[in-house]
DNA sequence: ACCTGAACACCGTTCAAGT
DNA sequence: ACCTGAACACCGTTCAAGT
């Protein structure tokens, strides 16, 4: 139904799965209005049918992105912590596969339906917990915070022009990294050497979540 | 002393004082090599003189900032919570002059000098507040992530192209955009409008950062 | 409505050359 | 060693035109 229109070769849909695999493949500066064009065989004015600027694409790239993280675990029937921690990791997987993903998320106002439906979602959880309003909605806050910005900063350690390295290749990196600092000026962060290392990882991604759930409620 | 060699109208301190005013003054996508060099008056590829990229003079920047945030606090004779509260809100008022800085903190491993100083007086604090040094290093990196998630996220509320507008300013502005969250289909966020709103505000910072210290130890 | 061609005002980076 | 001029291979975005 409806009368076919001229070409209609594109979509809003297209555009963000060119650019997201642009973004996986070759990084964070290849994700160019002109290479997402010629990666849909379109000339690079084509674009602009479908978003108003390169901003709103990575908008879009967001959006997608939390949208893909399922909330039913929110709903289940767990202790509230377990679920707040599944969605959590979810969150965490997917977005590691997207490290260049990551950084975009913390440089917008996260505003759209999935994000404000994620936050909803959350409240629910901690009124259940037992939370007054206010410091659920502060809570809500501090978690969001928290996981972006663990999620952000692992992102940052992996090379994002190559396919996302398993967790152990990650750690074994940054543990040959710390080796270099000088136990004489660093003696701490030498000494703990080990732990540093394994900050990019899951191990410490639920030890600090945990302790700050431990502290909200 | 020592030979005067040819021009030395620069220096690395020189481009990155001139990167940070573009960055607040015009906005991330205004930090150009080329507009670097115009600003302190000399070609593009000068600049190359002192730093192999512009990678480099962004990061730079970062290390530049986190110098700036003096450590005596953390050295001091109040509780030690108090002393990481205290540094934490003066990393925080420092980045927010510089809104467009914030996202790049995040943006790539901070593995500086002053990134490792602050790292290891941390550590200091938490072995004398007395964990045991594998929950020392974790919590020192929990909470830089924290700290440095809420700066970026209060940051990418600001337009960074204007001068930063006073913390009231921007809750107004959050709150006038809660107000079109339709409360029927999200009665929680609705209903929390007020409490969201102050979200970007040294109250929700201190709020959220308490409640990650009292879960710590 | 959707797409193209051509153009404008930019980029980061490299190279050979001047002092 | 430090800087310049010129060039290369790109950008994002706009405008007029075609279907």
């Amino acid at each position: 139904m409806g009368k076919p229109g001229p070409k209609r070769t594109l979509s809003g849909d297209v555009i963000v799965t060119a650019a997201l695999a642009l973004l996986d493949e070759r990084g964070a500066e290849a994700v160019s209005v002109r290479g997402i064009a010629a990666r849909v065989g379109v000339a690079p004015n084509a674009i602009y049918t479908y978003f108003p600027d390169k901003a709103a694409v990575l908008r879009a790239i967001v959006d997608r992105l939390i949208g893909e993280q399922g909330l039913e675990v929110l709903a289940g029937d767990r202790p509230w912590r377990e679920r707040i921690v599944a969605v959590a990791l979810g969150l965490r997987e997917n977005l590691l596969r997207h490290p260049g993903a990551a950084v975009l998320m913390m440089s917008a106002p996260m505003d759209g339906p999935r994000a404000l439906e994620l936050g909803e979602r959350l409240l629910d959880v901690l009124a259940e917990a037992g939370l007054p309003p206010d410091d659920a909605a502060r809570a809500s806050y501090a978690l969001i915070v928290h996981v972006l910005g663990s999620i952000a900063l692992e992102a940052a350690e992996v090379d994002p022009t190559k396919p996302a390295p398993p967790e152990a290749e990650r750690v074994a990196a940054r543990r040959l990294a710390f080796a270099a600092v000088p136990a004489e000026v660093f003696p701490r962060s030498a000494a703990a050497a080990d732990v540093m290392a394994a900050y990019v990882s899951e191990e410490q991604f639920r030890w600090s979540l945990g302790r700050l759930l431990g502290g909200l409620a």
